[in-house]
Parts: C-alpha cells; sequence; structure tokens
DNA sequence: AGCACGCCGACT
DNA sequence: GTCGGCGTGCTC
C-alpha cells in the first residue's frame, strides 16, 4: 500500500506529491488528511497524506517507507482536500501554502496527550488496559506509542474511550483532579438573572463567569472569595455547572437550544424562507443596516442543527465582540466554538480539537474559523460579506467568499452572504442569476434611517473658513453633547500615501487611461498611476483652475483628536483606530464606555462602521469622504459607499432620530450621492458601467504578478526577461484581443526595506484564467532565483 | 530549501 | 593522497 502526500517545507521545487510506503502495520490506520514524518532527501521531514494509492508508477526501490505517524486522526476532511487542489491552482500557490490554512493553531501534537483509567472494576485482558493498570498513573500516547511500536493500538484505544472505560486528556490528569465550573445560561447582564437582590456572592460569580465562561472552581472561589454554597445555589437554578475537566473536552453533553423570543418580522420571515428554498444554494442577503440579520441567521442555524448539520458563521475579526458571540453562546450554548485571533494558541487548539471531534455545532469566527475541520457541513454563513478583512493579506493571498463558495459546491451546503452594502463582485454575480439575491428595505421596528447632510468644504474655504471642521458640523457637535447625546466622528486615514488635490475647486490628479486618481511619490517628485505606470509632472497651481492651494492631502485621526479636544476641552473624547485598539481588551473598553455613556465623542477609522449600535450615539461626522474615493485603487469608489453608508448606519439606532454630517471637496460625486440617498441599486449601475468601461473586475480578472529583491539590477533583468517570455507564450491570446499584459512597472512604494519592488499586471477575458495561470507558474516559478522573491494576486482590490 | 555528489585547487 | 569550497541537480 503506498499513499501520496505533500512535503511541508516551502520551495517551490517541490510543490509536488510525493509517493510513501506505507507499513503493513499502519496500513488500516493511516488515512488521507493525517500528518506524518518521512525521511526526504536524507531528511527528517513531516508531510500530510492525500491519498492512499494501490499502485505507483514509480519504480519500488525509489519509494521509502513513512516513519511515523503524527495525527490519531486526520487533521483535514475528505472535502477539504479536494479545496486544498482548488485553492492552489486558483492562487497559483504551493500545496503546502494551501495546506496550511487548515493545519491547527499551534504545533499541536496530539501523541502527547494523556490515558487514564476511568472504569477500574473492567475485566478486560486487553493490552492497552493492562499496561495503564500495570503502571498505575496516566499514560501519555506517545508511550504507549514507546510501548507497542506501532499505532495500532490506537484503534483499541478510541474504542475504549468510547466505551467509557478509559479517558484521554491533553493534561496529565494523575497530577490534579481539578473541578472546573462552566456557565450554562447565559444572559446579556446580570439584571437578566433571578437572584436575589442581596446574593452579591451569587452576582459576583455569575459576573466572574459571564467573562471567563468556565473557570477553575478554587480560582473562582478564590477571585469572587465565595463560599461553596453560593456555587450550589447556583448549581441548583441551573445557571452553573461543576464539572471535571475530561466533561469539557470529550464527553461534553450538548446544551439544549434555547427557544427565541424574538418573532421575525415579515421581511425576515420571506428572506429566511427564501435561503431555506431547496435550489438556492449561494444566497446575497441584501439588507439596510440595522434590518435584523443576524436574527435570520440564527434560525438558519437553528433549523440546520436541529437535522444534525454543522454551521460556519463568519464575521469580520472588529465585529466578533463579546456581545455579539453572546448572542450566539445564549441561543445555542456550547453547541457553539469560538475561533479568533484574541484567544490563545491553547485555547484555539482546544476549540479546534473539539470541532475536529465533532462536539460543535456552530462556528464561530473571523475568517480563519472557515479552515475548520467541519464534517457534515450544512451551511456557510458570511456576515458583512463586503468587509475587506476577508481578504488575505499574506500567501496564499484568498478570497473568503470565492473560498466558502468552493467548500459549499463540493459539500452541497448553503452559503449565505449578508450586507447592507454587498460587494460589487457578490451583487454582479446575483444579478447573473449565480447568487439568490434577497433584499430587505426596511429596518426592524421601523426604525427611520438617519437624515444626511452633505458639506462642500470648498465652499467653506471660500467664504473663509480653513478648519478641519465645517461650521455646521461643529454647531451640530454642540447641539448633540448639549443634548446629553453622543458623537461618532469617522476620518478613514488608511491611505498611505497622499493624493494631490486643489483646496480651491477639488480637482484631483487622475490618469487619464485609468480613472484612478495618481500617487505622488517624493523621490522622483513626480505622479505615478499604480495601475499602467503612466507618470504626469507635479505642478505647483492648480491645472483645473490655478489656484496655489494645490496640495497633498494628509489629515490623520490624531490630528482630529487633538483638534476636538481644543474645542470641547471638558467633554470625555475617545478614539479608536489600528494604533489604540491593537491592546487586549482596548476595543472592548472603548465599546464598553460609549455604551455607557462615558465617552461623548469617539473618534475612529472604518473600525467604527461595523455592526454594533449605540442608540444614544445621534450625531456621526464623517469629517472627509475624499480620502477613500481618491485612494489609488478601482475599488475606491465602492469603498466610499460601503464606508460611507456603514458609518452612517450607525446613527439613530435607538428611539431617538440621527443625524448624519459629510464634509467633502466632491460633493457631486456619486458614490456620495446613491450613498446618502441610500440607493445602492443606482450606485451599483454606475459603478458597473464604468467597471466595464475601464475593464475592471468583475467584468476581467486581474492577474498581479509581484517580484521582490534587494538588488535591483537583478529585479529588473529578471522582469524584463520574464515579461518578454510571457508576451511570447501568450501571444495568440493577445492577438486575439482576450488578455493584455502591462509593462512591469516600479511598485507604488518602490523601496522598502531596501527592497525593490516591480509588479506586471495582466488583464484577461475571465476563462481565459486557468491557462494564463498554469504559463504563469511555469515561467516565474520553474527555476528559484535567489534574491528574487514573486507572489501572484488575483483580482487584487487594493494595489498600492 | 538543503543535501549529495563531483570537480578542482591547496596543502600535508 | 586528501581536505574543503562551491556549482549543479534532485528530492518519492
Amino acid at each position: 500500500m503506498y499513499c501520496q502526500l505533500i512535503i511541508n517545507k516551502t520551495s517551490r521545487n517541490i510543490d509536488r506529491k510525493f509517493t510513501y510506503k506505507i507499513p503493513s502495520s499502519l496500513e488500516d490506520y493511516i488515512m488521507p488528511g493525517m500528518r506524518v514524518l518521512v525521511d526526504f532527501n536524507n531528511q527528517e521531514l513531516e508531510g500530510m497524506v492525500v491519498s492512499k494509492i494501490e499502485k505507483s508508477d514509480i519504480s519500488d526501490d525509489k519509494i521509502k517507507y513513512i516513519k511515523q505517524v503524527i495525527d490519531s486522526i486526520p487533521i483535514v476532511t475528505e472535502e477539504i482536500m479536494v479545496l486544498i487542489d482548488w485553492i492552489r491552482e486558483e492562487y497559483v500557490c504551493r500545496y503546502i501554502d494551501a495546506a496550511k490554512l487548515f493545519y491547527p493553531p499551534s504545533n499541536s501534537w496530539d501523541i502527547n496527550y494523556y490515558v487514564k483509567i476511568k472504569d477500574e472494576k473492567y475485566k478486560d485482558s486487553s493490552k492497552i488496559y493492562n499496561i495503564l493498570k500495570s503502571k498505575d498513573k496516566s499514560l501519555s500516547i506517545k508511550d504507549l506509542f514507546i510501548e507497542f511500536k506501532s499505532l495500532e493500538f490506537l484503534k483499541d484505544l478510541y474504542k475504549l474511550q468510547e466505551e467509557g472505560i478509559v479517558s484521554i486528556n491533553t493534561i496529565d490528569k494523575s497530577q490534579k483532579e481539578t473541578k472546573f465550573v462552566r456557565i450554562i445560561n447565559v444572559e446579556d447582564s446580570i439584571e437578566n438573572y433571578n437572584i436575589r437582590s442581596n446574593a452579591h456572592k451569587q452576582k459576583d460569580i455569575i459576573a466572574y463567569l459571564l467573562d471567563k465562561r468556565t473557570a477553575e472552581q478554587h480560582k473562582l472561589m478564590k477571585s469572587t472569595n465565595s463560599s461553596l454554597n453560593s456555587l450550589r445555589s447556583l448549581q441548583d437554578k441551573k445557571i452553573i455547572e461543576i464539572i471535571e475537566k475530561e466533561n469539557i473536552g470529550n464527553l461534553e453533553k450538548k446544551d439544549k437550544i434555547k427557544e427565541s423570543n424574538i418573532n421575525l418580522n415579515t421581511e425576515q420571515e420571506k428572506a429566511l424562507k427564501s435561503v431555506l428554498q431547496k435550489d438556492n444554494q449561494f444566497n446575497l442577503i441584501h439588507g439596510v443596516t440595522g434590518s435584523g440579520k443576524t436574527e435570520i441567521y440564527m434560525n438558519i442555524i437553528e433549523r440546520n442543527i436541529k437535522v444534525n448539520k454543522k454551521i460556519i458563521m463568519l464575521f469580520p475579526e472588529i465585529s466578533l465582540t463579546n456581545h455579539m458571540i453572546n448572542r450566539f453562546t445564549k441561543r445555542f450554548g456550547n453547541r457553539v466554538a469560538v475561533i479568533h485571533s484574541r484567544m490563545n494558541s491553547k485555547k484555539r487548539y482546544e476549540e479546534w480539537n473539539k470541532i475536529n471531534k465533532g462536539y460543535k455545532d456552530v462556528i464561530i469566527g473571523a475568517r480563519s474559523a472557515l479552515f475548520t475541520p467541519v464534517r457534515n457541513l450544512g451551511a456557510i454563513i458570511i456576515d458583512e460579506e463586503h468587509d475587506d478583512s476577508y481578504n488575505s493579506s499574506i500567501t496564499p493571498k484568498y478570497k473568503t467568499i470565492d473560498i466558502a463558495e468552493k467548500l459549499s459546491q463540493i459539500t452541497g451546503c448553503k452559503l449565505i452572504l449578508g450586507s447592507a452594502t454587498p460587494s460589487i463582485n457578490s451583487y454582479y454575480k446575483s444579478k447573473k442569476n449565480l447568487y439568490n439575491l434577497i433584499e430587505i428595505k426596511k429596518r426592524i421596528n421601523d426604525v427611520k434611517l438617519p437624515e444626511t447632510l452633505v458639506i462642500d468644504m470648498k465652499k467653506e474655504l471660500d467664504e473663509g473658513n480653513k478648519n478641519i471642521f465645517s461650521r455646521k458640523l461643529y454647531d451640530e457637535i454642540k447641539n448633540t453633547l448639549d443634548k446629553k447625546q453622543q458623537v461618532i466622528l469617522f476620518l478613514n486615514k488608511r491611505g498611505y500615501s497622499s493624493f494631490v488635490s486643489c483646496r480651491s475647486c477639488g480637482y484631483v490628479v487622475k490618469c487619464d487611461r485609468c480613472d484612478v486618481s495618481m500617487t505622488y511619490h517624493s523621490s522622483i517628485n513626480k505622479l505615478i498611476c499604480h495601475y499602467c505606470g503612466n507618470t504626469k509632472k507635479v505642478d505647483n497651481k492648480c491645472p483645473s483652475c490655478g489656484s496655489k492651494y494645490f496640495k497633498t492631502f494628509g489629515v490623520g485621526t490624531q490630528r482630529i483628536e487633538k483638534v476636538t479636544k481644543k474645542m470641547f476641552p471638558d467633554k470625555n473624547i475617545d478614539r479608536m483606530d489600528f494604533d489604540t485598539v491593537t491592546k487586549k481588551g482596548a476595543q472592548e473598553r472603548i465599546y464598553k464606555e460609549l455604551a455607557n455613556g462615558k465617552t461623548d465623542i469617539l473618534i475612529g477609522t472604518q473600525m467604527l462602521a461595523k455592526g454594533i449600535h449605540f442608540p444614544n450615539v445621534t450625531l456621526v461626522g464623517i469629517i472627509s469622504a475624499d480620502i477613500t474615493i481618491n485612494l489609488p485603487f478601482y475599488t475606491a469608489s465602492e469603498k466610499s459607499f460601503q464606508l460611507i453608508t456603514q458609518v452612517s448606519g450607525r446613527a439613530g439606532r435607538g428611539s431617538k432620530s440621527g443625524k448624519v454630517i459629510l464634509q467633502t471637496y466632491e460633493p457631486n460625486h456619486y458614490s456620495i450621492k446613491y450613498a446618502i440617498d441610500n440607493n445602492y441599486k443606482e450606485f451599483f449601475k454606475q459603478e458597473v458601467n464604468l467597471r466595464k468601461e475601464f475593464k475592471y473586475p468583475p467584468y476581467i480578472k486581474i492577474l498581479y504578478i509581484n517580484t521582490k529583491s534587494k538588488n535591483e539590477n537583478d529585479l529588473k533583468e529578471f522582469n524584463t526577461k520574464k515579461y518578454q517570455k510571457i508576451i511570447e507564450k501568450l501571444k495568440v491570446l493577445i492577438e486575439n484581443g482576450y488578455i493584455k499584459v502591462y509593462k512591469p512597472v516600479p511598485k507604488g512604494i518602490y523601496k522598502v526595506n531596501n527592497e525593490y519592488q516591480i509588479d506586471t499586471i495582466i488583464k484577461t477575458r475571465s476563462d481565459k484564467t486557468k491557462e494564463i495561470k498554469k504559463i504563469l507558474r511555469k515561467t516565474y516559478f520553474n527555476k528559484s532565483y535567489k534574491n528574487i522573491s514573486v507572489s501572484i494576486e488575483i483580482d487584487p482590490n487594493t494595489i498600492s
């Protein structure tokens, strides 16, 4: 018996499947999806088995034996195996790059698990049981492996575990028997529990557990300074549960699903029905901000659990707040697994392991939750599907939506995308009937959308106001604060390189070939188009109106904070952007202080645009809509529309009506106009027309080749050579007008860390991408060049 | 990537 | 005769 495996080593030259012999003792045991150790060219390396085969084409004397098995059960499903092959082709990466997406967190070898006898009275002559008994303490799987010299025993071991005769745990149980306390009735706040008002200790315990979920009993009692009596009475009320550690990991009983006390309104009901219809496999829910999409997701989840199907539910990392997670655990209890970047790798591994063993029904997380080994998948739900965080920024540069769609196709499960501002791509697909489009036009409880005012900053300047704040915005902030209501000020400062614009007439220098704004490069004192490489000289006067106020732009959130503090010295002003939320728990703190009214004004970047609602926030100020509009990306208008809509959606979520003030130098820009009218459809129409005219996705595909090197000359030479090769190989396609290959151009920021970067862009008809990707792989990765690294990205929506 | 093998010059 | 430095080619 042979198997094929991929080697865990990053080299383009060994990006192949290698054949190894399976020792006869492991023939039944080794399964696709397990990691193994092999001798590879005189090195001991790790590989992952992708398939078992009876025969091999390679001469037998070349094939070596597998040395050892790492996993006791596969770490990926058979379905994922198919997906790995697809990811490699789609993103022109290596097998191992694709496979590693699915690897369990940290370097986890479950050979380090400990086995302990549970049933002392069990009478059996099995070797495992007797060894365990003779040693009189727990043994690791590794110890047993040494004893048996093969992994055959694992089958018997798992049988014993299933029968409840032995237990298997991540920790050595012989050291200490620790009891754990777990909260089983999760509510939003302590007031929702039926606890006597003078039972302070019980309240303390609940508060502690609402935060930690599960805690060691002695730690909990120490921290809350409480007695066993308080714990017991909470246990009697079925609010908490006292358990042995082993029950957490292994034989945990699944909680009952709590009935929801929310009734869906007609629109929500209609949406749910439509999703559940058999023929609608791929679905896009376009529902205005505050239309109650989460409640629809919950209903979908519930229905799937009832037929024993599992669900992956994705949110943008930033929306994955405790509040959001609570909504799910409150309803689905311990059936929920949570995977996000804020948890440590040990905790993550625990969750991953439970998912792999089938103990979890609902997997909630950021994009990495899509890569967990879920079997029997019923649905993949992706909220805020337009969000940028669904695009990977490291190799492979995948798009979560695309992989989810593929996984849904492979498993036959449902795909549900939701957004108030769908990506152009997804909406386009729905227009082409590839997705079932569901529209929800009203907010729940008929809450009104906020009123929006656009302030023309050019006029402000003409009338002598040189401040960042327009007079209207200042007045409205003051009014709102006087009414003891709260304000959110939004500024997207993500653009690193600044653009050049005229403060007098609003003119922005754009590339005449690509319809994107050009970026100023101080190194050569020129403007460059990042798409075609076109350059322009910089004028010191506006070419449109001749004004001298023709300068680069750049104001950040920090400056806004400073100015605001000066204007409102006695108010509490907080800031939320990448710099302030990197610390653990910072984001929760900022939300909490906004929610409880401590913060009067919150300033932030697009992080503020996400899901959460604060009823007392009645004013949203968008300091400058122009920053996003003028990003040098073809997606700039799309991103602007989304941001304006999402940020505006934060205003007036409660009973008080909201107001949005939007400052811009381009009040007539279509993404602003349609965003304030809340007219997605018209925006979409205009945007796709432009995309079609200037040849951008979704009408064509962009293949983006990025090359890096410390040696500038080598890099230039490499690119010239490869460019000539690909236009030669793609000659027929180019002549037929199916594709266009642009000349290699220096990247926007040419030199970073003494490394130079040159990009080549290919625009192609979608049906030709497969062919071209194959040629690109051959051309760019056939030989490895020292000092030059190449990466390929498909439809990057941010090229800088 | 990183190991083996082979070719070649320097040095005991 | 043999040690090691580097270029090339292959890895089941």
